[in-house]
DNA sequence: CTCATATATTTAACATGTTAACAAGATTGC
DNA sequence: GCAATCTTGTTAACATGTTAAATATATGAG
């Protein structure tokens, strides 16, 4: 009798286990299996936004502005998960390109407020339903319910430390 | 009763999922729960590798040589994870610091061979007992089992193309 | 053998990630 | 009211991600 969990496989047993020098497996390690999955999701969306010329980044700010209306930057940045320096050059970027405003705000001199504008309306008219398409499709193929453990799951190891 | 899988909560209900021109809630969507669990695992290990100055990709090509030997530079992208272009300068900068060696290939004049240079042996020995015992702190509060079966959910995730 | 094609790597150009430092506006405590 | 401190956002500098194009070498068809 093994100490094997039932889960893991003979094909990935890591045959540097014992030599506490080496760093483990590299194929069955959080980090990497973590890049992996998300890179192939993200291969599903990326050649659909590269079409309507936005990246990753400005797609998830410009749908937050057209979730959530008005909101200034440190909540964009956690909300959509991308560090002050690029969002700052990300909104740059939008405000440039017409799709979104930016305000100061009048309470607080430092905020800054963030608007969607009607280019940006019409970018979301457009990206969404694909957008929406692809990602019931990914969730059809690897199952609905699936996905919903697997973002239980992730949720509950983003949360680790809080 | 409704039409819910037993997994998913109230509190992440999608109130505008009956609006296809809006995209769907940003809090349960895949690419960015990846995103999240991985910049929360990654939190764990950046401040170490910080303090022995290598970056994340880094090490990961220098554990990759540690672990297989001479690997060529395609066989490294695919390991490692890393684009080719990324690939080129992380190379340039580990041989200028010594940790690795580069190589032409006899038979074939197009393909890069790289080793690890006995600085990078030291490296390696510096930050692999630091790297595991953070990685093992890490499988035992989430769980060693369920560690292995989101790493086999996420195998199954980035393997859903192939 | 030679031309066309395919493969491996590099370069270029731009966007983002990452950390540290900075600037400007709020807050607090005295 | 004001100096010390905190908070918000920006800038700087460097590393990596991403796509397209360029370069060099191999390979295959004829």
């Amino acid at each position: 009798m093994s100490d094997r969990t039932p889960m893991s496989s003979d094909k990935y047993s890591d045959d540097l286990g014992h030599d506490a020098l080496l760093p483990h497996n590299t194929r069955r390690s959080l980090p990497i299996a973590l890049l992996r999955a998300r890179e192939a999701v993200m291969a599903h969306f990326r050649p659909m936004l590269a079409r309507h010329d936005i990246t990753e980044q400005q797609w998830r700010v410009i749908r937050i502005l057209a979730e959530a209306g008005r909101v200034d930057a440190s909540e964009m940045a956690d909300k959509a998960f991308i560090l002050a320096p690029s969002l700052t050059r990300i909104i740059r970027s939008l405000e440039e390109r017409g799709l979104i405003t930016k305000h100061k705000d009048a309470d607080d001199g430092r905020r800054v407020l963030l608007e969607i504008a009607p280019e940006g309306m019409r970018v979301i008219a457009d990206v969404s339903p694909e957008s929406r398409a692809i990602y019931k499709q990914l969730e059809t193929r690897y199952g609905r319910d699936r996905v919903e453990v697997l973002l239980d799951m992730l949720d509950e190891l983003a949360t680790l430390n809080d």
